[in-house]
RNA sequence: GGGGCCGUAGCUCAAUUGGUUAGAGUACCAGACUGUCGAUCUGGAUGUUGCGGGUUCGAGUCCCGUCGGCCUCGCCA
């Protein structure tokens, strides 16, 4: 046990402080030994105070600072002095001072550091989630988690206020074979049964809206079995609420609350609320996704009816076969070269686009290698509904509009990203509502629930349901924030007869649904009041607010995209014996 | 499951068309130095070029396989 306890932290001790005795502790961050006097620079989470090493202080602890290196943990007791002229750091929030040792204790020795303990210092992600201590030992990363946490006060602060109460749900639960793929968990006292660990308490807060708790939140993990990107990881955080006897409305206002909580208690920014509304439709025809970033233009435009009046046959086919041709114009890159076009078209490629069309827009109209198959009054129409200038570049492609919006949608953030068109400075926070309730999957040949079958129709659509699926509206919301699908959420489906009719377009025959989700069937019979929610990303939420592009940089202790922890070296083999408790046998 | 990029000293990287003993910066070790703060100066040590095979007179470099990291399509109600 030290002898030496801590008065201060290494970010604390101003010009007031002169003459004040003082212990820091903490690691050695650099040591300067100028062989008469010698310099260390200790850090813990709050800051960098210098430490000053003199032989005539002491003999015996002046030789031990002489054995310090990097990484060690030690205590200091000293006085707090001003630096002499021309010695003032003003990097350093402790600049103006230094302590003069009086007692040095090593509390702990380091070996030297796979990498050094900087934010300036370069290190492949891999070194630094196998040493992931040491990386969190960065300032960078501490100041990120900090951040983080203080995101998640915020957001308890707020719901507290509006009197949300948080109430944990179960992580050993049931699977639900619809959605992404479950982590399973065999279950030793039931054997050959398994558990699977929630992609979202959905239906654990429904239930809890049937019990009476009125608005409901949780900062709740969630698991999913599905390959991973920098934006998607295995186990990930939402911010998961849900409120009774409320519309789209109350929802919205609340999550617009809450972000503007968020902003100013954490970023100290204002932001302007409501945030704007796009529907589902607008947003697929004009960016050709749902979660558009609407910082910069360049809208896809439906150019099907214009081209019509043309000869060329990959546009023609394309519209006799029921698809479709869009395009976008990349303002300004009318010398792009053959190569740079190419590289567009190899882009696209990756979506499933079959080629790119293009123009470029000159004095004397367009040019291109297929001109000749347009008309000049097809040409000048395509220019004017372009918003053709001189020096653009008209960018089409000719497919299904699903091949066409995916396309774009992709072409458009990529030549946004590479013309600097975004202003990377601000947030742009939005909403897409009045989305479809079903989907049409063609491999299965069946319906599907676009968000999850238990968001409620909107009620326009309620009558016909089972005669035109496809045009029943979702009463469901996503906030996207530059771009990035935050969340979403709906009203839900309070009444059993509604939920049985979903499940039914859904393929799900009554038998099966009782034996999915025969609990949610039963409790929606015994008073269910009307209720939704919404659950936002917050591990992607932090990364934006912090405009960070990994969402790994915010999380202490991320996967690799092998869903592999370099830390522990989870997952790892079990021993027979315990797989054999679990009646479980490996195939080979 | 598909496509792509990468793997060289502890770390970050270099190494001509395949060609001599694989280098640099930094970290590390030793010595010097009482005002440094990316300390400085002098000296030193450091390699299974991820791993296995192949082609070749000769492979860090080319080919095949494999392991690992990253990006991406599919996937992610």
């Amino acid at each position: 046990m030290s002898k030496l306890k801590r008065t201060h932290t290494n970010g604390q001790l101003r010009m007031t402080d002169v003459k004040s005795n003082v212990t820091l502790v903490g690691w050695v961050s650099s040591v300067r030994d100028h062989g008469g006097l010698i310099f260390i620079d200790l850090r813990d989470r709050y800051g960098i105070t210098q430490v000053v090493f003199n032989p005539n202080r002491g003999k015996e602890f002046y030789e031990t600072a002489g054995q310090l290196r990097p990484e060690y943990v030690v205590a200091v007791q000293g006085v707090v002095s001003a630096r002499p002229d021309g010695t003032v750091n003003l990097n350093l929030d402790t600049g103006e001072i230094e302590v003069y040792a009086d007692a040095l204790e090593i509390l702990n020795k380091s070996e030297t550091p796979p990498f050094e303990i900087t934010d300036e210092s370069k290190v492949s992600l891999e070194l630094r989630l196998k040493h992931r201590y040491l990386d969190l030992r960065r300032s960078a990363m501490q100041k990120r988690l900090i951040f983080r946490h203080k995101v998640c006060q915020a957001i308890r602060e707020y719901l507290d206020r509006l009197n949300f109460v948080d109430i944990e749900t179960p992580v050993l639960t049931k699977s639900t074979p619809e959605g992404a793929r479950d982590y399973l968990v065999p279950s030793r006292v039931n054997l050959g049964k398994f558990y699977a660990l929630p992609q979202s308490p959905q239906l654990f807060k429904q239930i809890l809206m049937v019990a009476g708790y009125d608005r409901y939140f949780q900062i709740v993990r969630c698991f999913r079995d599905e390959d991973l990107r920098a934006q998607r990881q295995p186990e990930f955080t939402q911010m998961d609420m849900e409120m009774s006897f409320v519309d789209e409305n109350d929802i919205i206002q609340v999550v617009e609350g809450l972000m503007a909580t968020i902003f100013d208690k954490v970023i100290g920014k204002k932001i302007t609320t409501p945030f704007p509304r796009l529907s589902y439709r607008e947003a697929m025809a004009s960016y050709g996704c749902d979660a558009p970033d609407l910082r910069f233009g360049m809208k896809l435009k439906d150019v099907s009816d214009i081209v019509r009046k043309s000869d060329f046959k990959v546009f023609l086919d394309t519209i006799k076969s029921g698809g479709q041709v869009r395009g976008i114009n990349a303002n300004g890159c009318g010398n792009y070269s053959r190569k740079d076009i190419d590289d567009l078209t190899a882009f696209v490629g990756q979506f499933g686009a079959k080629g790119l069309a293009w123009f470029k827009v000159e004095e004397n109209g367009l040019s291109s290698s297929i001109t000749k198959f347009f008309p000049a009054e097809t040409q000048e129409k395509l220019q004017q509904y372009m918003e053709a200038r001189k020096g653009d570049l008209l960018l089409f492609v000719a497919d299904k509009p699903k091949v066409v919006s995916q396309s774009l949608a992709q072409l458009r953030i990529h030549l946004g990203q590479k013309n600097k068109l975004i202003d990377t400075g601000i947030f742009n926070f939005s909403w897409v509502v009045d989305f479809p309730l079903f989907d049409y999957n063609e491999d299965i040949k069946r319906y599907e629930a676009l968000h999850h079958p238990f968001t409620s129709p909107h009620p326009d659509g309620l009558p016909s349901m089972e005669e035109k699926p496809l045009e029943v509206n979702a009463r469901a919301y996503d906030l996207v924030l530059n771009g990035v699908e935050l969340g979403g959420g709906s009203i839900r489906i309070h009444t059993p007869e509604i939920q049985k009719r979903v499940f039914r377009l859904l393929g799900i025959d009554d038998e099966s649904a009782y034996t999915k989700f025969g609990f949610l069937l039963d409790a929606l019979k015994y008073g269910a009041p009307p209720h939704g929610g919404i659950a936002l990303g917050v591990d992607r939420m932090v990364t934006l607010l912090l405009q960070l592009d990994d969402i790994r940089e915010v999380i202490a202790f991320p996967k690799t995209q092998k869903a592999t922890c370099l830390m522990t070296n989870a997952p790892s083999e079990v021993d027979t014996q315990q797989l054999n408790e679990l009646g479980i046998r490996l195939m080979q």
